[in-house]
RNA sequence: GCGCCUGUAGCUCAGGUGGAUAGAGCGGCAGCCUUCUAAGCUGCGGGUCAGGGGUUCGAGUCCCUUCAGGCGCGCCA
């Protein structure tokens, strides 16, 4: 909302300006003064101004705000500082235009064209673990937001169904636990969390005579050939497996359009059409000689030498980096052939979730690929390859696509002491963080984190609220849960590594989801309660409508309630931020604990009950501006993926 | 060696397009519950924004450089 005002008054800054000082200015920049008392939006124009016309910027601030004064939405303006034009807004038709932009929300205009997000991945053959939801939160918040700011989005799940992380699996099945297809498929129970444990096993296989590398090899190509006793149990193995990782992550509320199988990729040669145009293009050529001699390569045109990656091994097999570069062609429409479809049994929130065939596929499946924008979220170890996909489409002429199609680069998760301790790890004093490893079954799986956090929420519910019914004190500590996780894995910067720390990660207190989730509950709590003794929310409403709101919102409730709102404004501004800045939604999430903390620290003070107004005016103009925090705060929530459970 | 990332309060971290006195949470200290649910609020203390140089009216933010830490540079993914 705040967009569409500043949009306003930069038209007759602008025109202003023209007018006074004869300069065409592109654009106006709007600031936020660093305390209310100086005024509401800052201009900045006159330091821009003070170069080309070789004039003290304090004059021009003056005299530029003498004239802003009598502007629409415009209650008054100052000079401050070294050249600073302070606005006052009208506060009353502000808040006004605020609530009304919450109750007939304009949806975002619609942005042409699909974008792609692709993001969990996941190896399908074991558990997820913490650093798996960093990547599921980050790439559904993105979603989230994109779709919120109308954008068309496709939300993609690769699955690495014929990788050497499966054929692990299976060489762990066949030669150490030498059970049979049906033998496995008999396994009861966490098939994930058995699988977990299995492949810290064949790790420990493999170290222990290195000419058992030999199998994974060996069941890696005969999952490649197919129609094979290896084959299937690796499907069945692949398949169990992602319908785990689909129930954890839908545990948080992450869901997908389509599951992309690699097998597909495989078997609809995808690469073999692929690698035909890289061929025709010149941009593979086959090395005759030094160390690579015998491969298709792709240069990387960077320091000239040596910078030319393998595509296409000396024995004839791809590489993961060139399927890769196949699909991302697919999304990008620029590769002439397309999966087959069918429904999967699991819904997704808006509906179907598809999954690739190379079978029959359904008649009636949605148009994928043909993405406008891709985003990418893989892990920053990934960086390399990533570029070399990106080269790959741009050397096939695809510029402009190669520059759409984008890495949303995340950092590691990584263990506390305490925490690797807790595990079970041997941990030496002088460490400070201990690395994940798959290999050694190190770290914490998702699910018993949601759990650990369910049961520590759960705990606090009951401590609360001992009389309340089971099952709502159950999906109470369940929304918190997932709250708490959520915002634990949105706080820190896409860059930063995490410590993960069990007992940081299950504080409810301070900066967390669980503030975030207070505070609405909170506020609609007045509500419930107003509405039970008898009053309507929506006649007072009407009632505060009609009110001297430039009175009501100045003094000290006043100012306390204005920058509430203030900050309620700019949120579809920062939604849009956070796309803009590349996808992180560490911002939003920031913007929507400032919200609650600004409407924390005004709902505390007695003064400012609700429920025990000293008359039905005040009452009315409370009732305005908590409505204002709900709505948009249930918009935030939702953007976060944030729960907001009925009390806390 | 080359490339990327990180360095801001005791700890963990935020700090669009350069702008006003650099913020939050945790921890510490002192207060606030016959309550619109204290998972909350108020106050206090806490800083060489890693160091140095440059650009600018103005730099935590942009450029150069040094230092420290991490990651990448596979016919793995």
């Amino acid at each position: 909302m705040i967009i569409d005002l500043q949009s306003r008054v930069a038209h007759h800054v602008r025109r202003i300006v023209a007018e006074m000082f004869g300069v065409q200015m592109e654009a106006v920049a709007f600031q936020y003064p660093p305390r209310l008392e100086l005024g509401d939006l800052a201009l900045t124009v006159p330091f821009e101004l003070a170069k080309t016309l070789r004039r003290n910027p304090r004059e021009i601030a003056r005299d530029l705000a003498g004239r802003l004064g009598s502007l629409p939405d415009v209650a008054r303006a100052e000079t401050a500082g070294g050249g600073y034009v302070n606005i006052f807004l009208d506060r009353r038709a502000f808040a006004l235009e605020l609530h009304r932009g919450l109750i007939e929300p304009r949806s975002a205009a619609l942005t042409n064209g699909r974008v792609i997000v692709e993001h969990t991945s996941i190896n399908p053959n074991k558990a997820a673990h913490i650093g798996h939801l960093r990547n599921a939160v980050l790439g559904d918040t993105f979603v989230r937001v994109l779709r919120h700011r109308g954008y068309t989005v496709g939300v993609q799940n690769y699955i690495d169904d014929t990788g050497v992380q499966v054929a692990d699996i299976v060489v762990g099945f066949i030669h150490i636990e030498r059970k049979s297809l049906d033998e496995v498929a008999a396994i009861s129970g966490r098939f994930d969390h058995y699988c977990w444990d299995l492949y810290a096993r064949v790790g420990d296989f493999y170290a222990q005579d290195l000419a058992r590398r030999e199998l994974q090899s060996e069941a890696l190509h005969a999952i490649e050939a197919g129609d094979n006793e290896t084959a299937r149990l690796a499907a069945h193995v692949a398949a169990r497996i992602v319908e785990c990782h689909l129930a954890t992550m839908a545990r948080l509320d992450v869901h997908y359009d389509l599951l992309v199988l690699e097998s597909d990729i495989l078997r609809l040669r995808f690469w073999e059409r692929a690698f035909a145009r890289l061929k025709e293009s010149g941009a593979l050529w086959h090395e005759q000689e030094g160390k690579n001699a015998g491969c298709w390569v792709l240069s990387m045109e960077e320091g000239g030498h040596d910078e030319d990656k393998i595509i296409v091994r000396s024995n004839g097999t791809v590489t993961y980096t060139g399927k890769d570069i196949a699909y991302q062609l697919w999304k990008l429409g620029l590769l002439d052939r397309d999966f087959r479809y069918r429904r999967h049994a699991r819904k997704t929130r808006g509906g179907d979730l598809w999954t690739t065939t190379s079978g029959e596929g359904d008649a009636d499946a949605p148009a994928f690929g043909h993405a406008r924008a891709v985003y990418n979220v893989i892990d920053v170890g990934q960086s390399y390859p990533q570029r070399v996909v990106k080269a790959g489409v741009a050397a096939l002429g695809h510029a402009a696509a190669a520059l759409s199609s984008r890495h949303l680069a995340y950092e590691k998760v990584v263990l506390s002491p305490a925490t690797a301790r807790a595990l079970g790890y041997d941990v030496s004093d002088g460490e400070t963080s201990v690395k994940v490893s798959g290999r050694k079954g190190l770290g914490v799986k998702a699910d018993d984190l949601i759990d650990a956090l369910v049961a520590k929420a759960r705990e606090e519910v009951d401590a609360r609220d001992p009389a309340r019914d089971s099952r709502a004190r159950e999906s109470a500590a369940t929304e918190i849960a997932v709250g708490a996780l959520r915002y634990f894995m949105l706080k820190f910067s896409r860059a930063k590594i995490i410590v993960f720390d069990m007992d940081e990660a299950l504080a409810f207190v301070g900066e967390t989801g669980p503030y975030i989730q207070n505070a609405i509950v909170r506020a609609r709590n007045i509500f419930v309660k107003l509405e039970a003794q008898g009053a309507s929310v929506e006649d007072l409403i009407a009632r505060a409508r009609a009110l001297d709101l430039e009175r009501f919102l100045a003094g000290e409730e006043g100012d306390l309630a204005f920058a509430l709102l203030m900050l309620v404004a700019r949120s579809e501004d920062v939604a849009q931020q956070a796309i803009d800045s590349g996808g992180d939604a560490t911002l939003l999430a920031k913007h929507a604990f400032l919200i609650a903390q600004a409407f924390h620290s005004y709902y505390q003070k007695p003064q400012h009950s609700l429920l025990r107004a000293e008359n039905d005016d005040v009452r009315a103009f409370r009732v305005l501006v908590v409505d204002i925090f709900v709505r948009q705060m249930t918009i935030l929530a939702d953007l976060l993926g944030i729960p907001v459970p009925e009390r806390m």
